[in-house]
DNA sequence: TATATTTGCAACCTATTGGTTTCGTAAAAA
DNA sequence: TTTTTACGAAACCAATAGGTTGCAAATATA
């Protein structure tokens, strides 16, 4: 199936799944307790998000505890980086613009 | 259709167009040359680039010139925010395991 | 004016997505 | 041992996504 992150949190229900569990781990039964659709639903989108690593699970008897793998959102970080210089330097150009216009008033 | 900007940048292709035009504005028929596949698919993914705002377009007689908004980039930056702080917590940890470690040793 | 170019839009088609219900299995509890 | 609980997997379904072809309209060019 060939998921990458940019389509894992492309769903809303997956953004809200990651933020949930951002601090600490919990099962899928717990989960799916914050959510107006059936645990199996939330279920499919663990395994989503699990494939593309950016949970992992950790099996405790019959339950399963999910967790944030945070290193792998740095890939977003990552992916935006390419655009960070060009948004910098439009700030910087704002910057120039604005000193200009302070100099002229004075 | 209520696209967010999430769902935009999903597609690979769309990621590829937002790279492409990020340094200087582009029409849909320079755009499409780039890829493979038609122009008319190339222009689906420009309106709903535009639609979420991701592009503007500034018309000039028959052509028209899309170019990144790259303000709006920054709200994926500004969702990211919320986990850079829990993954700069871990590195701090890390941090002090490290240099407990190094105290171990002296 | 007649023709070519640039573009958007609509209709259409297939694969994928995101949900459902139903089921099987393993672990825990009674 | 029997029953309950936690979970994943499979089959199914409607809506959407992402591509296509075929237009029409506006601008530029001959």
């Amino acid at each position: 199936m060939r998921r990458d992150i940019f389509q894992a949190i492309a769903d809303p229900t997956r953004r809200a799944i990651i933020a949930l569990i951002a601090l600490q781990a919990m099962t899928p039964n717990s989960i799916a307790e914050n959510f107006d659709m059936t645990r199996q639903a939330v279920s499919k989108h663990l395994r989503i998000l699990t494939e593309c690593e950016l949970l992992k699970q950790e099996q405790k008897g019959r339950e399963i505890y999910y967790s944030l793998e945070i290193n792998k959102l740095k890939e977003i970080d990552k992916w935006l980086n390419q655009f960070r210089k060009i948004w910098e330097d439009r700030f910087n150009q704002l910057d120039q613009v604005l000193s200009i216009a302070k100099n002229k008033k004075k």
